[in-house]
DNA sequence: GTCTATATATAGATAGAC
DNA sequence: GTCTATCTATATATAGAC
């Protein structure tokens, strides 16, 4: 999955890879608006460039090509990805760990919906690029992740829903204010969705999703 | 939102539109496949002209250029939609109407997948094309939609659940399964998703979102 | 390390023979 | 109505001056 940056040396009075890392920064921000927008193919590495106000031919030395580059932005969402999740236990109490669950996701769809939806074009096209992603660690990680529904149900805590759609209904249902907002405008009147605005969807979310589980939705805490 | 067609006479020989009519479906069903794979910018006319195993100088004489063919895909895919909704009214019984209407959705996401992945890249891609789609008349719609819950809402029917969340909740729960096929054909180890799959997980959808709106499911009916 | 100029491939679109 | 050949624009990528 990684590619390879060529190699290069750096003037001595400068401190080492200070401009690289700002370049790659600024190159990786635009980069992220225009996937976002045009998708893999339909995005060209002159309209990066000049977004970000650098000749193309500095993107191609410091992520070789195009797809270097794409991975590179993919590899940036996936890791944000990873901090997001994971905190759900057999041993939570299954209401609060459901409602932290969906305001993260949530809260994810809301602060970062240009990944969102990067990540949502790349599974609609096949997801080549994320061949190595969908692994059997991949797995192994949704099903331990399943697992935990499994214990609350064992244990009576909430009703026998099938997990694995459980997830996908998770999912679904938060990712569709990030990747589908320009919908959610139109059809609201909005120009743009608002804290407020995701404050009550989430707040519906949970609402409907714990008790459609057999459980009672926690105090509401402050965000 | 109409592109023109070019003007033309036909052989006194032949049934005037036949080959037409035969040539622009072939063309329309091999461009679905192209623009729920790759999106607009993303496609060839040239990939799709050797699908469809026409000179892509076929493809200019029946629809313009390229944004008249995907209109023209765009324009299919939403009367297949409108023929799929319309069906709930204040007169229903929220219970029955609503397990009716996440049958349908996901009977859609079943069928048409690539209708449904072409509109969600056009939606994610900022939607410009759909702009004369998301109109007034849309925006009546969804109110008028939305106005069904209230009214079932107002009559003691089912919980004070925000009808317009709600309406996101069904959406992205449902369109998951076509959009998100491949990562869930890979999560749950399948190659595509089955007949039982959909069923499984409708039945899943149901019994969640019509507790979590304080309504009893009804009886399975035969599909 | 940076940027101009350019090589090469492929895109959308069309002219014109049949 | 159909299809070959071609035009023009733009894409990715790189060579080479600075």
């Amino acid at each position: 999955m990684k590619f390879e940056i060529p190699a290069h040396h750096t003037h001595p009075d400068k401190p080492a890879g200070r401009i690289r890392q700002k370049n790659e920064e600024a190159i990786l921000a635009a980069a992220i608006e225009e996937f976002a927008r045009h998708g893999f193919k339909g995005t060209s590495m002159n309209s990066i460039a000049e977004k970000v106000g650098l000749p193309k031919a500095n993107l191609h030395y410091y992520f070789g090509n195009k797809l270097g580059l794409y991975v590179a932005v993919l590899s940036q969402i996936l890791d944000l990805w990873d901090g997001t999740f994971n905190n759900l236990t057999a041993e939570d109490d299954p209401a609060e760990a459901l409602a932290r669950y969906i305001r993260a996701k949530m809260e994810f769809s809301r602060r970062h919906p240009l990944a969102s939806r990067i990540f949502a074009m790349e599974v609609i096209s096949g997801g080549e690029c994320l061949s190595d992603y969908f692994n059997d660690d991949y797995r192994a990680w949704f099903r331990s992740r399943a697992a935990v529904f499994e214990a609350w149900i064992a244990a009576g805590k909430m009703d026998p829903v099938d997990p694995v759609n459980l997830i996908f209904l998770l999912w679904g249902s938060t990712q569709h204010y990030a990747d589908f907002a320009t919908q959610i405008c139109r059809l609201t009147g909005r120009t743009r969705l608002t804290k407020k605005d995701f404050d009550e969807a989430t707040d519906t979310l949970i609402r409907v999703i714990l008790k459609g589980c057999g459980l009672t939705p926690p105090q509401a805490e402050p965000a």
